[in-house]
DNA sequence: CATGAATGAGGCTTCATTCAT
DNA sequence: TATGAATGAAGCCTCATTCAT
């Protein structure tokens, strides 16, 4: 007797599989069930329809991503140090997680954006835009518009993930190393 | 009467359009002809396939993107000036040209990628590849693997064409304004 | 409601029916589904494709050809009367079934034939030319290449057989009366 | 400068070399016309379309085999030495026209066969079946419905044919030996 | 909840034929 | 006559989704 909500998991666990190596548009949704082992009608009794999977899947990978990040005092300000941490953390997830950073890009630039996501990112965008403000008034990072440099970190980050893993690079001395044009890109 | 190719160019025109808009698999080759104001079967007369359409597209583009940098002295090295002069050939050119842009970007994390593809690409790193390991030798710039620094620069010009097309921005004054985020990244 | 696999024999009826009166390449899928009575992408769910559904109906078709023999002793010869059985039940099951015959026949020389199918032949001729081959040693049949022999009498039979379907014609005394020409036709 | 009729004889020629090797509905007519060597329009000025240019093909092969017999005496009959002469003649234009005897082969059981042909062959028929009638008449073969006698000798014909031709074996003696297959068949 | 056979719209591609040059 | 680009109907097949069991 399996658990219930057992069978949305390998549900879940097939698509993240199937659409990061055949994307989107080549992965059916019979192959997912096939895959999870459920039967083809299944998968609609989790989720309303394949666009409705493939969102769901990614908040539920954003979000896993995002609580990764410990809780920060609310004056915290971008420091090397500061910066430093975020880095390693991100990366060094992403390098355990390849398949989930390859989603959560694949996803980001495709079609299935909805609003309710957009609306989900410019949340983040807003806490974290507190930060970086604070940063530019205190004169430690360059003195840009919030969103290019939130945006420019972010898919900063992601490229040295994608990088580093498609070379199946774990280092941390080699991450330590790629630091640098993270910091100079945007401290002042 | 039409000018002999001028079919092809009108196919091309709507493929760029719709690809970018709604992405490979959501275009079909009938609304490509349908746009493009000819038959369904017309477009087969040009390209052997909806992935010879892509490719093709993909090489012209490329290419003509590659038209916009002045041939360079052998022995060139990568001084912050020689990088703000491809920050704005490439960052000007793509704001004139976002949606071929786009597709650049689109097609290099597709499945459509061919080897023939794979090779011309091979090439233009070969050449690039000279004068970033000129410039590490001459200190000038981060002691890094060379492909991740390559692969990092385009990626960061791609994403401030991306952000500044989706803003309309223009000024030169803002290009001027971020390039310090793309130097600062490489220099020494 | 309908037993399963009642689709499927349907398909195969309308395939049967179609292919024979219209050949394999002017019979579309779609027009067996309709005349079939179920919808286009229903005999996919029985067939892989086209082709899988004409193998896998001269499969079944031959099989119940074969099925009309009795079981022989191993040393059977083919004897003026051992012969006339064959040619009896051969012949009927034909007149009964013409378009189960044609359809052998038009499949033998189509392009459909797979390796699969020659395999099954090679098979069926292995164990008929064991009985050729000692009725040659008998000197009751002419010697010739056993090849040729088991061809040209199969050859025979189906033409007869289609001679007759064409006219109509059921009569066993015409059965009878055609007899000679295959008898003699081999017999030493 | 090409004699007029030239392109026409080279279409016919493609065409016979396409459709035996691939059949009727894998050949287009543009693959018939580039092997040919000329435009794919012109094939639509030497026939009115696919089908046509098929059954001219026809015409012309089936004129061209009939050609090969000697005038007959009005009262042949057919007696073995007389059925020996057709049988040599017949396999040995086979043996050295194998396409031509496929195609005659292959467009008899298509559906391309016009009402045209089948008068055409009803000329022949008719012709043939005096003789036929005769023979039986002189009780020199069997007495049995000429139709079937004149299409199960034409029908062995091209067995043998076709036999040897895959075997690509041309000795006489065989043909010699295999004869009495044919004659025994319909003697008396 | 789970199943999987059934649906049918829609996608890619082929090809006989036409027609302006 | 000859050309070959252009046409668009038609063919095969896929797949998201439904629904009776």
């Amino acid at each position: 007797m399996s658990k219930p909500k057992d069978k949305r998991k390998a549900l879940m666990k097939s698509a993240l599989e199937l659409f990061t190596s055949k994307g989107f548009d080549n992965t059916s949704t019979a192959s997912i069930s096939r895959s999870a082992g459920v039967a083809t009608g299944t998968l609609f009794t989790y989720f309303d329809n394949k666009e409705s999977l493939i969102n769901d899947l990614y908040l539920e990978t954003k979000m896993e991503f995002m609580g990764i990040f410990p809780p920060m005092p609310d004056d915290i300000i971008m420091t090397e140090e500061v910066v430093k941490v975020f880095w390693d953390l991100s990366i060094n997830w992403g390098l355990k997680n390849p398949k989930k950073m390859k989603f959560i890009v694949m996803y980001k630039s495709s079609p299935y954006i909805t609003k309710m996501t957009w609306d989900e990112l410019a949340e983040d965008m807003a806490l974290l835009g507190n930060i970086y403000q604070r940063s530019i008034d205190e004169g430690v990072i360059k003195d840009l518009p919030i969103e290019y440099l939130m945006e420019a970190t972010t898919s900063h980050v992601y490229f040295t993930i994608l990088y580093l893993s498609s070379r199946k690079i774990k280092d941390q001395q080699v991450i330590d190393d790629l630091f640098p044009t993270m910091w100079d890109m945007i401290r002042a």
